[in-house]
DNA sequence: GAGCACTGC
């Protein structure tokens, strides 16, 4: 049985999952418990969803879909299932329960195990990436969206499933609307197989929209309501705009700080350089006044979990905490204790556009369903209050919600996905929100050019395959073909398991720790570029035994590292044995690891004009370099490939690698005869 | 000389 200890991190564990100590855990129904001292099953009972039992049941009867809308902490995520277990539902198949997170899925099937009196992997079970806890008794399987879609691959049908529960579907994650879209198709094939969509009310009628065809003789799905266990928010609001949200956070936290009784703050901001700047902001208001009985920490994604533990604490008696934070709040960690919450009503949005095929970062309103959702971080201990850094107006004409992942982001990944699954013609999918046909087609001209589909658009073999099947971004998947030809894929996995976690490079709160940081950041830095760097970063790591204190010292995210090594090992795994890659090491060939590179990154080359700015070698479009590389501050390289693009204040390049360009022919000579000769 | 929110196979 797995035994987690609370906050602390065993080390050869992937720390994420073992800090269950509802520190990041987000399934809501089991956070605060104000019913501790009673029995499992008395505790059950007295769930708000428990009343609404029979009604569940009986909807699943006479309905293929059901749509359960509820806020949080009603208790859908663990009863429903085992609802429908005591009631003989899992002998017409599994039941599969979706959820967009890692952490969520594995604390969910532990509890409702626990509830069950059982061991996890007996009746219950999960399935995660890297984790699996299942047997041949399992009717109960928890997972995540994308294990879900890989089982499709295999089992069109989904055959072994009887119901399956798309938990937490409002949330529309790219994977979510993938699931949704395929589920219909099979829903309307096997009509044995049931759906449940767990969701908040905002999208409540988009589903039953969704979930309806015509030639059915009644109605396909039922939407039934659920209440939560929140406690009362109240909500206040700006007479006028703020024209400086940062400094409005500041100002409404030291009001409400000496006006309001205890109970420590949320404040939303939208990136870590306003985190910082409202952390000098309020300690210097701290300093001026000599009150010592304010204590303000940061959270943001950059930080290590050292740092991040801060905002766990629980404060000495009499000390308020004031947790100033990115939306890393607003559902991947759950703050313990919060009262109050101030939302600067805007958020940080990341939206492809497929004409520079670049992604652009945008501070824009929040939706009414964010600005929902953080008030309600305020309700989780007791009556709470939310102060919007807006009027009321302004929040009546927000948007309901944001536009759903689908329709803002890069689609290459999930075109191959559907073409794998025998979805020929993909401009006609039935997606929940069909993203603009511009995305499609730039993403099957992407995948032409990686020469993963042919000109009436089916994958190719081996290459099309294969770049569906690994699960990672079409272009990577390409460099790690071509690197078991040219002998180097020791050294390309590396550098693929190192460009999927989340930056290894720690961010540290102060402005002295920051110069610190990237002093000891140079100690890897190479002229060849990022990849390089980032692989003798993963190399030293290794080599050092990769400990806490080798991180600590270079100012490097353990978490984030450990998880490239697992990554690692999976996809090393994964390429010996099921794909055939030859494993090899160039022993310190760069050259032929750049040029690996090249090989599945010559779509995004830019080439140094006379006038000294770089451009686009296909487009002519204006680059820069961006400030985080390694290369913005050598000198500059003739022909460079990158692996990001973004639209901030210029467009910038990122991740970069010095080529050379007579590389472009050798790699892709499909591509580059024409391009090139119209310079 | 500019600045990346978050999640997942």
């Amino acid at each position: 049985m797995a035994t987690f200890k609370p906050k602390f991190i065993k080390p050869e564990t992937d720390d994420a999952i073992t800090d269950t100590s509802g520190s990041t855990e987000q399934s809501s129904a089991f956070v605060f418990n104000a019913n501790q001292n009673l029995g499992i099953e008395e505790q059950r009972e007295r769930l708000p969803i428990r009343k609404y039992r029979d009604q569940i049941l009986y909807c699943l009867e006479n309905y293929q879909v059901v749509i359960l809308v509820g806020e949080t902490g009603s208790g859908k995520s663990t009863q429903v299932p085992q609802y429908l277990y005591e009631f003989g539902w899992h002998t017409k198949g599994l039941i599969g329960i979706t959820e967009p997170r890692r952490v969520a899925t594995v604390t969910l099937a532990n509890r409702v195990a626990q509830e069950r009196g059982e061991l996890v992997g007996d009746s219950v079970g999960y399935v995660v990436r890297f984790l699996e806890r299942m047997s041949s008794e399992t009717k109960i399987k928890y997972m995540t969206e994308g294990i879900l879609l890989r089982e499709l691959l295999a089992d069109p049908l989904l055959t072994q499933y009887g119901v399956i529960i798309v938990d937490e579907a409002h949330e529309r994650n790219m994977l979510t609307d993938m699931v949704l879209g395929l589920l219909k198709k099979i829903l309307r094939k096997r009509s044995n197989l049931k759906l449940i969509i767990s969701s908040a009310t905002i999208d409540a009628s988009f589903f039953s929209e969704f979930f309806s065809w015509p030639g059915s003789t009644r109605d396909v799905s039922v939407k039934l309501s659920i209440e939560g266990r929140m406690h009362a928010v109240t909500k206040y609001y700006l007479n006028e705009p703020c024209a400086d949200y940062v400094r409005e956070t500041v100002e409404t936290v030291w009001k409400l700080h000496q006006k309001e009784p205890f109970g420590d703050i949320l404040a939303f901001l939208t990136g870590q350089e306003e985190v910082l700047e409202a952390l000098d902001l309020l300690r210097e208001y701290i300093a001026s006044s000599e009150l010592d009985n304010l204590k303000v920490v940061p959270m943001y994604g950059s930080m290590t979990s050292t740092d991040q533990l801060a905002v766990f604490f629980t404060p000495p008696k009499g000390v308020r905490k004031v947790v100033l934070a990115t939306n890393i709040a607003e559902t991947s960690i759950t703050i313990p204790g919060i009262v109050y919450v101030i939302d600067c009503g805007y958020v940080k949005v990341k939206c492809y556009n497929p004409a520079t095929c670049s992604d652009s970062l945008v501070i824009v309103p929040v939706s009414k369903a964010s600005a929902i959702q953080r008030a309600g971080r305020a309700g989780r201990v007791r009556p709470g209050k939310v102060y919007r850094l807006y009027t009321k107006s302004d929040f009546d004409s927000l948007a309901p919600r944001q536009p759903p992942e689908m329709r803002r982001s890069e689609m290459s990944g999930a075109v191959l996905q559907l073409k794998a699954l025998g979805i020929g013609n993909i401009l006609r999918f039935d997606f929940p929100s069909p993203p603009p046909a511009k995305n499609l087609l730039s993403a099957l001209e992407t995948l032409y050019a990686l020469d993963a589909i042919d000109e009436q658009g089916n994958l190719t073999k081996p290459v099309g395959f294969l770049l569906a099947e690994l699960p990672f971004a079409a272009m990577l998947s390409k460099m790690l073909y071509i690197s078991g030809q040219m002998g180097c894929s020791e050294e390309i996995i590396t550098i693929i398991a190192m460009l999927q976690v989340q930056s290894v490079y720690s961010r540290p709160p102060s402005a002295q720790a920051q110069q610190s940081g990237r002093i000891a950041h140079r100690h890897f830095e190479v002229a060849e570029g990022d990849l390089i760097t980032l692989l003798n970063v993963y190399t030293a790591f290794v080599e050092e035994g990769m400990t806490k204190e080798f991180c600590g010292q270079y100012y490097l995210i353990y978490r984030n590292l450990k998880r490239a090594c697992e990554l690692r090992e999976q996809l090393l795994a994964l390429a010996r044995k099921k794909y055939a890659i030859p494993i090899f090491s160039c022993k310190g060939d760069v050259e032929m690891v750049c040029k690996c590179i090249t090989a599945g990154f010559f779509t995004q080359v830019a080439y140094l004009h006379h006038s000294g700015v770089y451009r686009q070698i296909s487009s002519g479009t204006e680059l820069a370099i961006h400030p985080n590389s390694t290369l913005y501050t050598l000198p500059q390289a003739q022909y460079v490939v990158y692996c990001e693009l973004l639209q901030t204040t210029k467009l910038f390049m990122d991740q970069l690698t010095v080529i050379k360009k007579e590389w472009l022919t050798e790699v892709a000579p499909h591509y580059y005869h024409q391009t090139t000769m119209r310079h």
